[in-house]
DNA sequence: ATGAAAGCGCTAACAT
DNA sequence: ATGTTAGCGCTTTCAT
């Protein structure tokens, strides 16, 4: 028990504390002459008020076995009277496994509905196992991915869930082999082997062809984002397959591709009201399109002679009237899958990466079920 | 410059680089045996292979000056060649602020549209200055705040942003004695003095009640949620001020507070209409209750027969028909001013705690303007 | 059951 | 302009 003096041999200022018991310890090396009162205790001035080594505060602190009873409650007395709070951050630089408890979670913009609730899945998901998660958007933004994704790597994030934006994911590699995992989610990575949890893009598309095409149209236009996202590729694709499996033809003048915001869609979806052949369907790659679509055929007056499908389910689509029937998959669902991937790895799993593939679901609303009508 | 053996007086294993001038150089410690491929490149083996001191590597890694064009050139090339990338963790633990450059944001709901739309906003001034920032959810738990804001403590964030849960923040006044800054938005804090962004609740129920009086309306029925909530009671408190500045009374038949989600204010909304003497117009006081009132109206039949208006805005509440009035404050506006004040602290403002409060606009779309109907 | 000492990757003070 | 050394707060190894 050290009452006074020096702790080991390094030296310190000399700082008393009581205890209950009335036995007084020391505490806090101070080399650089600062107020003591604005310093945070570290485990050391736990130790010296708790009267025990260093090595038994840390025991404590992490839950270790090995320590009596009567001693880790004084421990724990002196952390609570110092108001003490470990830091993960000088742990993890010792410990052998490098963990830091934290994850990365690179999204498209964490104020899309869509993704906000992908982030809150994966939040809850953290909460579990007691791991924080690091945030961010990226706005389709390849650039900005790896900015972002860069800072998650000095930060020494035990993995990453990301939504991707780059059109190359090869420079991830060394991050994966320095046994960082990732998982990419909605989308699946270009040019790199790992996991991913995506939605079924193609097949939402054809099915909401399929579905329109049995209501009778045959004048399906489609709004969509660049095709250099894979995600709007795949939709695409399945409005091609989808009219071609029903015999129809791809019309060049009623598709709309890289669209990028809710103005974006409404105006092309204007443009194709206003013209005198114009389709009797729309269909909408994704839910800010499907917004600005709606947007338009309300101006142009035909809500209800202008089919309208949209890719993607978004809040308050049963509230509008008519309400936007949707091809949905979950957000949720798709965040839950992810986190539960990136700690299979986290926990060691090393087999081959997967790809699971979530299904999505045609939710009927009205919008979609209006017949076709010309004129 | 060394060439091989040890660096200092540190015992190394031996590895060597081949740099483009033939010279090569000695690196990584490497106490533990692990296979040295699945290493991360330390600041030792940029050094070792730009065949410079362990100083000039951070020199340039911090972009000090002192270090010559040429020097830190191959320090740049050597970083790029092993693909290194800095230790925030490593980096804040030695250095005299401690800074992360890191900053915590606790919202109630990470998905909540009003709390993405903040985020986002933090996050954007965030990069603006490099930082990364932890978000998390509390859903109302003064538990679970307190649990988060622990984490990030653990995590040694510069500071935070809180919109808060808990009934008493005195708990955090270690943490604003340490010197990390916390700014509250949304709501104030309860029992510390701290800065705060608010916006103008009481004014803006206030402002509600009167347009909708000046409409012809005096049967006005409260939806709010418990008033523990700061924002909750302001609120109802500016209903009930409202009232009685145009001489109505509140009738308690008609006020339903505590609710917690849209199906309770759906449910509550819906018991107002049913009955005999029912209101000729609802106020609510959340996002999430307009759109179960909504909901209830709509069920009802009602929906242009009793008035509606809504505290806070929401995305497409003017695509609904009818589209829904609202009382309105921009949460970009919060979180960029929440931001503003934290990185103002961070920079060493010292000055008496702020309360900011923004102003809220009454946004008529015509749910709020239908005139009152009896039966 | 407990403690002393070494050292994680880095920055800062003090050399030169 | 560049290098050497100490040590940030912690975990781990090896004592006892």
């Amino acid at each position: 028990m050290h009452l006074q003096g020096a702790y080991g041999n390094v030296p310190y200022t000399v700082k008393q504390y009581r205890t209950n018991s009335g036995i007084s310890a020391v505490a806090n090396t101070c080399t650089r002459m600062e107020t003591l009162s604005s310093q945070r205790p570290t485990m050391l001035d736990v130790a010296a008020l708790a009267g025990v080594g260093l090595t038994t505060v840390s025991r404590v602190v992490n839950g270790k076995r090995g320590v009596s009873e009567t001693t880790a409650a004084r421990v724990r007395a002196a952390i609570e009277q110092l108001d003490y709070r470990h830091d993960v951050q000088a742990s993890s630089l010792r410990r052998l496994d490098r963990k830091t408890a934290t994850i990365g979670l690179v999204l498209e913009d964490v104020a899309n509905p869509f993704m906000s609730a992908l982030h809150r899945a994966v939040e809850d998901s953290a909460r579990e196992r007691g791991m924080l998660v690091f945030a961010g958007s990226c706005d389709e933004d390849g650039g900005r991915e790896r900015e972002f994704i860069g800072a998650l790597r000095a930060r020494r994030v035990d993995g990453m869930i990301v939504v991707p934006a780059a059109p190359d994911h090869s420079y991830l590699l060394p991050e994966l082999r320095v046994g960082t995992p990732v998982v990419f989610v909605d989308r699946p990575p270009r040019f790199l082997d790992a996991d991913s949890v995506t939605a079924d893009d193609r097949g939402g598309t054809f099915m909401a062809v399929s579905h329109l095409v049995a209501g009778g149209h045959a004048r399906i236009a489609y709004l969509g984002a660049d095709q250099g996202i894979a995600t709007a590729e795949e939709r695409f694709r399945g409005y091609r397959d989808g009219l071609a499996a029903h015999g129809l033809d791809v019309d060049p003048t009623i598709v709309r591709l890289g669209l990028r915001s809710i103005e974006d869609a409404e105006r092309a979806a204007a443009e194709l009201l206003a013209d005198g052949r114009r389709p009797t369907a729309l269909l909408s790659g994704q839910n800010y399109f499907t917004v600005g679509a709606y947007r338009a055929l309300r101006e142009h007056d035909v809500l209800r002679r202008v089919a309208l499908v949209g890719f993607d389910d978004f809040p308050l689509a049963e509230l509008l009237d008519p309400p936007v029937t949707v091809v949905a998959h979950d957000p949720v669902e798709l965040g839950l899958a992810a986190a539960r991937l990136l700690f299979r790895r986290l926990d060691g799993d090393r087999s081959p990466s997967e790809r699971i593939v979530c299904p999505v679901h045609l939710v009927p609303r009205g919008s979609g079920e209006t017949p076709p009508k010309t004129g």
